[in-house]
DNA sequence: GTCTGGACTTTGAGTGCCCAAAATGACGGT
DNA sequence: ACCGTCATTTTGGGCACTCAAAGTCCAGAC
């Protein structure tokens, strides 16, 4: 009930977003610490507190679950940290590979009134720089049914739909290879014995990506 | 020397602005409490360890000071603080009788990066939206010398320039008549018994301020 | 010079969050 | 059944910040 720290918000996002990785499971308090960066017995405590306050149910040795309750909180957290994203993008000139750190500390910040008023400002957009689908206010979240491009036939034509890694050195490359969410490309090659997936591009010479950058990249059906 | 933690970051603004007020005097324990919403006690403690850790000097039964470290701090969160008002308002739309809570939160939650793109953005403005100056990034603040519109001399012409005062009530008063920074208008009348200023704006009817009011409008040369 | 009210300081305690390190439990292999 | 491993839980302690309430000080009144 009492309203969540920042902290709290922290731990409720990022056990949705574990949840979501691993299809409703239960997360284990070491997956939690992982996210958190806190070491296990700082989770472990934690996620006691949150079970005592309503938001998630604590089974010992097996891991955490949102309740309803909790679930609404993390994905209006997810919400605000999507929206700001995609306004420091799109109206402050920022790059995408550095904003998901100024959203975290963002995100516990900016009242409701605020946010509203950026989602407006935005034209209220259905997906952050990164392709990740934003939530809506009252907390339900669209689901496209992505393909991984180390999965696409050879010779389909595909749309970048979402990269699933935040990683600063990732979304580098990927912004220089000109893969951003929106662009379209043809898969040209397969090579399962050196673990690769041909694509070419519009203009640009073709490119070759390694099985584990080409599962990070999600495109519209192939 | 190491990082400011939020809470430290608004004493040392609340008491720079105290300063400020008081032309330079140490900043006495009871106003740092009220300024800070804290108990007395809890403010000696805090201007303890302020001045343990260099950003100000406390005189027991005095007061405190900032030393030059914690002015420059200082003057980063009222950049800060301003510069987010100004956006707020300027670019989200917001009420500018609503924006300082907003504010007081977000100076904490944006990083020197993003300030800056907002900066930008704003065309490296030197005021807010109430007409107070906005420090720049290495911490000089232009002080324009203002005068109280209750002192202005019956038929003078005069500009708005700041209101100092952040009261809600007292800003949504100033919006509905049409006083805000930037207003010019003419003093019609003075009258000392009922403590009273009258003025006139373009077109509207003629205006009566109680000197509590016209003490907190201040206007250019006049 | 003594009193006294009000500002200030000190003390003791609590909250929320964190870590280190010791204790515990569960699960597969023997 | 017994071990060893490794995840997890518990315990004890720390830090930053806060309040309540008791103690101290001082300026001005007398
Ligand atoms: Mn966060
Ligand atoms: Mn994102
Ligand atoms: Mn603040
Ligand atoms: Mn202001």
């Amino acid at each position: 009930m009492a309203s969540p720290t920042s902290t709290v918000e922290n731990y409720l996002k990022e056990i949705y977003l574990a949840q979501e990785r691993q299809g409703d499971q239960p997360v284990a308090m070491g997956e939690v610490a992982r996210s958190l960066g806190v070491v296990p017995g700082t989770a472990t405590s934690m996620i006691k507190n949150l079970a005592r306050r309503g938001w998630a149910e604590y089974s010992p040795r097996i891991g955490v679950r949102l309740t309803d309750e909790g679930e609404l909180v993390a994905l209006n957290m997810i919400r605000r940290h999507r929206l700001l994203e995609l306004f420091l993008v799109k109206t402050l000139g920022l790059d995408w590979s550095e904003i998901h750190e100024e959203a975290e500390q963002l995100e516990h910040a900016v009242s409701e009134r605020v946010l509203d008023a950026m989602d407006a400002f935005l034209g209220r957009p259905t997906s952050d720089p990164h392709g990740d689908p934003i939530p809506s206010a009252n907390g339900k979240m669209r689901q496209r049914k992505l393909v991984a491009l180390s999965r696409c036939r050879v010779g389909a034509k595909a749309k970048v739909a979402r990269i699933t890694d935040q990683d600063s050195d990732f979304l580098q490359f990927v912004e220089n290879q000109g893969l951003k969410p929106g662009t379209e490309l043809t898969v040209t090659s397969r090579l399962p014995g050196a673990d690769a997936t041909g694509i070419a591009l519009g203009e640009s010479a073709p490119l070759t990506l390694g099985t584990r950058a080409a599962e990070k990249i999600l495109v519209e059906e192939c």
